[in-house]
RNA sequence: GGGGCGGUAGCUCAAUUGGUUAGAGUACCGGCCUGUCACGCCGGUGGUUGCGGGUUCGAGUCCCGUCCGCCUCGCCA
């Protein structure tokens, strides 16, 4: 059999010194060629598992330019090839740049599977790095041959496998669930698919399993777990995609303490096998307690810089925009002045770097930072005059040290936290204060129920519909929703939402009452959540459960700021896929067969 | 929908105040080279300057429009 149509015997990155005389086949892309002459051909071979490189060479009586030689030195990058030899050890010395850098394959046969045409990029981790995005994604079989991209397909795949394995070994049961589902409304836009079989339908792609997996516990699954695609119509972002996975899961008879010793022990366990690091047992943050000490519900607790109430000092002192904002009140909610001490600010923060950062902070709706440096002998710039009555205080509140910054922010609750987050979060990067071998995890629970959408002008869920309220919050749907707590929680790493989810309302006249409170009609629920709400009548057990964003889970493995990296085919900003070049205009007579006229350019 | 940055050879980039035939590295093609591994040396091919319009004697450069990519605000139950 000639060599072309045999099979290897090994991969790329397999052998080693202790291999040294055997008969090996490899076949790979050529990474690159090494002509030395007419006696002398190099070839590094690279597959999934890494690089060999091969030799072919003249025999000593020089005979003449063997076939393989001839094939040898016509081979280019990327070519697909296939040769047998044996191994030795590097008659040139190792290499100790590759993992098989101590040996060779003396080729003795040299066959070309495929030829390839001259590549429009290389599969070049150092090249990819600097290259523009665009080219990549639109050479993405070639990127993904690059080893980074190799390694983190890797990467995902023991993610999902060890997921499976985790949550199928605790009684949790792998059910799929449809792509082809009814449009609801409230949370993302919907994808939409026109129905043939129903012209004038539509069918929507699920933002998540949400309703099925609920209706799963009420059918008797008791635990349902799920690797699956979910489609929000959302402008994307660096760690967002219109199309995403979730690690989703469900359980019956639960409450919200097991399902955060079950997930936190799947976290722990992953960082552990994947990372080789020991996650401490995860701690909990009340959503309120996030919000004000770090203006923001996933807040990153590998640095500093809390912000701190000074609702009561900032009341004593003369200052009119202080003042201003805590007379100032919005749905029964009285403004607030919140301080973040900057440490040695005073120094490493230029004045330009501080109207910078006051600008950056009105982009968030702040009327000003006015900020103060601490002094030997008091405050100094800024609004150090009206700050002098109140500086003993200040200074032990804030624990401010000579040469400190204090950033304020007086106004709305919410503005303030927003933006004093950002603040933070932007002077954390900025002056390194961030250590990035850390991993802090937390759970941020105790959400409300609800927030006001201003622009409605109706109260909204803040997690969705289905999350039911804090034992014994109940009564508070009633009396005052929006200080009603949720049972909802959601796992923060480093800032970053990797996981949500909540206790569901398995009773039909409480999931009654928060469609009613958010605006949703009896007619209107029952047209548009009817199934759910007929389960939920047909003996709901009490349940909840949570989704992982897997994208997210594999980006902080991997160690990567790019969605696009985890994703194998990902979409660009616009949604495009730039392999496929889709989305793209279909046939008439495809639109025809759908009923579907398209309207003028408008 | 808003804001910012970018688009010149296959790839990464350069091109003075608007001025000759748009250059370099790399890749690619040809030749040479028996221990390379970012191989080396010699020679060569390669351009709708994203696209359309305008100003000008003359546009990669200035103006208008548009497309695409990235970041971001809004949005993302």
């Amino acid at each position: 059999m000639t060599l072309e149509h045999q099979r290897r015997t090994h991969r790329c990155g397999e052998l080693r010194e202790t291999d040294a005389g055997t008969e090996v086949v490899l076949a790979g892309w050529v990474d690159v060629t090494r002509d030395q002459g007419r006696g002398l051909v190099f070839i590094d071979l690279r597959d999934r598992s890494g690089i060999t490189q091969a030799v072919v060479e003249a025999t000593p009586d020089g005979d003449g330019e063997s076939e393989s030689m001839r094939i040898a030195r016509s081979l280019r990058r990327e070519d697909v090839v296939i040769l047998r030899g044996v191994v030795r050890p590097r008659a040139g010395g190792a290499n100790p740049r590759l993992a098989t850098g101590g040996i060779e394959i003396a080729a003795s046969e040299v066959a070309i599977l495929n030829r390839a045409d001259h590549p429009p990029i290389l599969p070049d981790d150092e090249e990819a790095a600097r290259m523009d995005e665009e080219v990549r994604l639109r050479n993405r079989h070639i990127d993904l041959r690059r080893p980074r991209m190799q390694s983190i397909l890797g990467l995902r795949s023991r993610v999902t496998r060890l997921a499976r394995e985790h949550f199928q070994d605790r009684g949790f049961l792998e059910v799929e669930t449809p792509l082809l589902i009814r449009s609801t409304p409230e949370g993302a836009r919907d994808f939409v698919v026109p129905a043939r079989l129903h012209r004038g339908e539509f069918y929507a792609l699920p933002q998540s399993p949400q309703l099925f997996k609920q209706i799963l516990m009420v059918a008797g699954c008791d635990r349902y777990m799920q690797i699956c695609r979910c489609l929000r119509d959302e402008d994307p972002r660096a760690d967002r995609q219109a199309e995403f996975s979730q690690i989703d899961l469900e359980l019956s008879f639960t409450d919200r303490d097991e399902v955060l010793e079950i997930v936190g022990g799947f976290v722990r366990r992953l960082w552990k096998e994947i990372l080789d690091v020991e996650v401490p047992e995860l701690v909990r943050m009340s959503w309120a307690d996030a919000m004000n000490r770090y203006g923001i519900d996933r807040p990153d607790l590998r640095f500093g810089l809390e912000l701190v109430d000074l609702d009561d000092l900032a009341a004593q002192t003369e200052f009119g925009v202080f003042r201003d904002a805590l007379a100032a009140e919005h749905r029964g909610r009285k403004g607030v002045v919140k301080a973040m001490r900057v440490p040695g600010g005073a120094a490493s923060l230029t004045r330009k770097q501080i109207d910078a950062l006051t600008e950056f902070a009105k982009g968030f709706g702040l009327g000003g930072l006015p900020t103060t440096k601490v002094a030997e002998q008091g405050f100094e710039t800024g609004i150090a005059k009206f700050l002098a009555p109140i500086e003993a205080p200040l200074r032990e509140r804030l624990g401010l040290e000579t040469g400190d910054l204090v950033v304020f922010g007086p106004g709305r609750w919410e503005t303030v936290c927003k933006a004093l987050g950002e603040v933070r979060l932007k002077l954390g990067r900025e002056l390194g204060q961030i250590d990035e071998s850390r991993w802090e995890f937390l759970w941020v629970v105790d959400f409300p129920m609800f927030e006001f959408d201003e622009d409605e002008e109706r109260w909204v869920a803040l997690h969705h519909p289905f999350t039911a309220p804090l034992p014994g919050q109940a009564p508070l749907l009633e009396s005052d929703p929006g200080n009603c707590l949720s049972a909802g929680y959601d796992l923060v790493v480093n800032g970053s939402e990797i996981a949500g989810g909540s206790i569901r309302i398995h009773q039909q006249a409480i999931q009654e009452k928060v469609f009613e409170l958010i605006g949703l009609s009896a007619e209107e629920a029952e047209s548009k959540f009817g199934f759910l709400l007929r389960a939920l009548r047909h003996g709901a057990p009490p349940h909840g459960g949570i989704a992982f964003g897997l994208d997210r889970l594999v980006m902080h493995l991997a160690g990567t700021e790019n969605i696009r990296d985890v994703i194998a085919f990902p979409k660009t900003q616009s949604g495009g896929d730039l392999l496929c070049d889709a989305p793209s205009a279909i046939d008439a007579a495809q639109l025809k067969e759908l009923g579907i006229d398209l309207a003028g350019e408008s």
